[in-house]
RNA sequence: GCGCCUGUAGCUCAAGUGGACAGAGCGCCGGACUUCGAAUCCGUCGGUUGCGAGUUCGAGUCUCGCCAGGCGCGCCA
């Protein structure tokens, strides 16, 4: 159990003794919030409960916040408990407790930072979801750094996480792609094919076309056009994903599944979707489409879920975005009973919410239990200069471009340090000139200084066995086993409040304080009179190294050896 | 015009549910390596939280109105 909610107890059974002491008049009994005081002298944790319950009890703040520390059960963690104007209890944590925290981080090892969920749910997690048409830009970098940490977190709270890619494989999308590469692959043979005005320009599809033409010489060429662009459009979309798939993978993002927007009509789930909404009276046909009576339910406006044939000729091209997100959206909840689907969107969709939101509703579904988080643009200076990116015109600075320049574990520690709600404003001059100075290598150093301790006391000869942590005393050892104990808490703030950001602040303190405690206690001492001090320590920094890496390995950031 | 997001130190950003004197990093300036990694540490300076009202014991946080920026508002994907 996480301490803070262990010390909302103790006020909770604090507050009941002083009813039945007749100290505090009798009211229900609230829900209590223990959290951290900004200062240290504060303590290191305090309720607010008496300012939130003066009303209730009819008391001065003050005065409960006396009645609740005079009442608080002797407890091994808790070694203070004081009341303060306005109307607060501080708490202070007990040295021995927390020195003796250092082996139950040893013991859990790797798992340490897991935390029990109160109800196991089987979850879904979609990411990135980038269009196959072309490589994967920075923000879908932010999507995919997003997403993942966010299932690691969901994961060490103890939930099933499914990790998806929703592959945009249906409609119009592979013909626009397939004209495109078709028009390419046919220039590299020699024809004069012109190239179509609303195709993608991006170079990648030339280079596409050249190696079509080499492989497979005029094969396509004698085919049948519509065909051809068909059986091009699908095999470069395959070719594109396998790409993605590694530069993702150079990130440290791997997916469970690539679910195929295509087969939500071929397994016949929309066309039972669709029944679904008529049977609700919440599908009109006019103008010759078919839309969904959004405004039914509340929204501005229908919004078409197949469109008429004067606009596109080809039945499988007629469903909307709109139609395989509703298909999508029951498929995830009821056909693989996920218990929660969490979807990671780019800002440019938010308009899209509303409608799934809606149709989800409408088929009878929990919106509760449908999660869209949405993170803002990625804006790239380069001299000054925004990059301007655009997929169509092929301007634009690929993830794969940006992870050479600076290297993975800081591409995704820094796709993660902004609250998904802010955009980011990258310089990557700046990046790459003080790329000593990022964050990330600030952390992973601390790690590094680690084994490098750990090594040079097995050269020494020295080792944890039999360390005693009663003997850690020091304020610093104390501050840095304070920091450790905190990671449970960020990654259930992470997992719950769908806050990835938190992580790399935390790691950041966490390394801070080490780097402090190192300055300020030596570890591996040579004179014998320090030997079990020595040994302590070495528990202590062993179980540092253990904090480290675990919060590097929630944001898929390496915790390095050496550096 | 309407909707969503953002505005906090010179710069980049934090700030669980409304809590105590709004915190970090970078930069600037000044210090610290004859034992474990100086990619480090210690210290100084730095604020009308965009502006103005309101709600209440208390507002960076909630409400309303302005100002500025980003993103949306198609039978596009």
């Amino acid at each position: 159990m996480l301490i803070k909610n262990h010390l909302a107890e103790l006020v909770k059974q604090a507050l009941a003794a002083a009813q039945n002491a007749n100290a505090l008049a009798a009211f229900p009994l609230p829900e209590v919030f223990v959290e951290r005081p900004q200062k240290k002298e504060w303590g290191d944790w305090a309720t607010a409960a008496p300012l939130k319950l003066a009303r209730a009890a009819k008391r001065a703040p003050l005065q409960i916040a006396q009645a609740i520390a005079a009442h608080i059960p002797p407890d091994e963690a808790v070694a203070q408990v004081t009341a303060s104007a306005p109307g607060f209890v501080n708490f202070v944590l007990s040295d021995a407790w927390l020195a003796r925290q250092v082996e139950t981080i040893l013991a859990a090892g790797a798992r340490f930072g897991d935390v029990t969920p109160a109800r196991h749910l089987k979850i879904q997690v979609e990411y990135v979801s980038a269009n196959p048409t072309g490589p994967l830009t920075v923000g879908s970098g932010r999507n995919a750094a997003i997403g993942d940490t966010l299932a690691n977190a969901l994961e060490a709270l103890g939930h099933t996480v499914q990790r998806e890619y929703y592959v945009n494989d249906a409609g119009s999308q592979v013909r626009h792609f397939g004209e495109s590469l078709f028009a390419r692959y046919a220039q590299a043979l020699g024809k004069d094919e012109p190239f179509p005005a609303d195709g993608y320009q991006g170079a990648y599809i030339v280079a596409m076309g050249q190696e079509f033409a080499r492989q497979y010489g005029d094969q396509y060429w004698r085919m049948p056009r519509a065909q051809a662009i068909r059986e091009l459009g699908r095999q470069g979309i395959a070719q594109v994903l396998r790409a993605n798939a590694a530069t993702l993978a150079r990130l440290n993002v791997r997916f469970d599944e690539w679910f195929s927007e295509r087969s939500l009509y071929e397994s016949g789930l929309f066309a039972q979707v669709l029944q679904k909404l008529r049977d609700q009276r919440l599908v009109i046909e006019k103008e010759d489409a078919v839309w969904f009576a959004a405004t039914e339910l509340g929204l501005a406006q229908d919004a078409v879920l197949v469109r008429s044939p004067q606009v596109i000729a080809e039945a499988d091209e007629r469903p909307t975005y709109l139609a395989s997100d509703v298909a999508y959206v029951w498929n995830k909840l009821v056909v693989r009973g996920f218990d929660r689907a969490i979807y990671v969107w780019g800002a440019d969709h938010h308009g899209d919410v509303p409608r799934v939101l809606a149709a989800a509703r409408a088929l009878g579904l929990d919106p509760a239990r449908v999660s869209i988080l949405l993170y803002q643009f990625v804006t790239l200076r380069r001299g000054g200069q925004v990059v301007r990116m655009s997929k169509r015109t092929g301007e634009f600075v690929t993830l794969d471009e940006l992870i050479e320049e600076v290297g993975p574990d800081a591409v995704r520690f820094m796709l993660i340090t902004q609250s998904a709600n802010a955009t980011i404003d990258f310089d990557l001059d700046v990046a790459v000139e003080h790329s000593d100075e990022n964050p990330v290598y600030y952390v992973q150093y601390a790690h590094a200084r680690i084994a490098s301790i750990l090594k040079h006391a097995a050269e020494l000869g020295a080792t944890s066995a039999g360390g005693d942590v009663s003997l850690l005393t020091h304020p610093a050892e104390l501050e840095l086993i304070r920091a450790m104990l905190r990671l449970p808490e960020i990654v259930e703030l992470v997992a719950t409040k769908l806050e990835p950001h938190h992580l790399p602040h935390y790691a950041i303190e966490l390394a801070g304080i080490f780097h402090s405690f190192y300055k300020q206690c030596r570890v591996v001492s040579s004179d014998p009179a320090d030997a079990a001090l020595t040994r302590a320590r070495l528990k202590l920094v062993q179980a540092a190294k253990i904090v480290l890496a675990r919060t590097l390995n929630l944001m898929g950031v390496r915790a390095p050896e050496a550096m």
